[in-house]
DNA sequence: ATATTATATAACTATATACTCATAAAGTCA
DNA sequence: TGACTTTATGAGTATATAGTTATATAATAT
């Protein structure tokens, strides 16, 4: 794995941490979350999150900015939905991680006891 | 993939953002990137990424909280490692979509020019 | 036109955190 | 011991941004 990474320029970086940046806001995924099962509008995304209108139109606002998210309009609601799908993979590569770093750190615990 | 996804918890997601949180800073990648080519001390870190002192020891410190990096002392010299290589799968991975991202608009502006 | 509903946005406040400067701590060597 | 080097940390400042409140905009209906 690490033999076949692409050594990123600093601008390369920039743009990677903004990527992660966009993605480290709990808000932000509790709305990526609610569009995994298709997209929604502005009212149930507001629902689902138990989020302000203002707030949740921002992060939508700022999601869709990054590509993360589609906007289409239907009357009086617009719909979200999830433009880019790899971020789910991203997420449950760290979920995964997590979980690891949890389960020995829970070992290491234990096995100190004796 | 979307339908193999685990639903994750308000808490999860907490977890989850934090871990993004970490890696969306500039900084820090780049003492990830320096730390490619295997372990090196502070002092090796501040020349490469021309950090200050201070300032690349806390990002380490953080690092190193957040399991991502591993710390050893060797006389006056405390040696930083990559503990997690996970990371560079991720970097990776969302170099790779910003890069279709990119070619995307790139094509969008030039087929706009008919 | 006015009223109503859904969404967006401007202005503001609050908060987290990156960075700096100065100092402390840890380790080595005379 | 004291002098020196490397790293860590406390205190402070600066800045970015999440969240709120109030208002604006967009679309529809009467």
């Amino acid at each position: 794995m690490r033999n076949k990474l692409v050594i990123l320029s600093d601008q390369a970086l920039e743009l990677v941490a903004a990527r992660f940046r966009i993605l480290g806001e709990p808000m932000r995924l509790k709305l990526l979350r609610a569009l995994l099962d298709g997209e929604k509008t502005v009212s149930e995304l507001i629902g689902e999150t138990k989020g302000t209108q203002a707030n949740v139109s921002k992060h939508l606002n700022l999601l869709t900015q990054a590509g993360l998210l589609g906007r289409r309009r239907e009357g009086l609601n617009v719909y979200y939905s999830i433009a880019d799908e790899s971020i789910f993979e991203l997420c449950q590569m760290v979920c995964g991680r997590l979980q690891e770093q949890f389960e020995q750190q829970a070992k290491a615990l234990s096995s100190s006891h004796s």
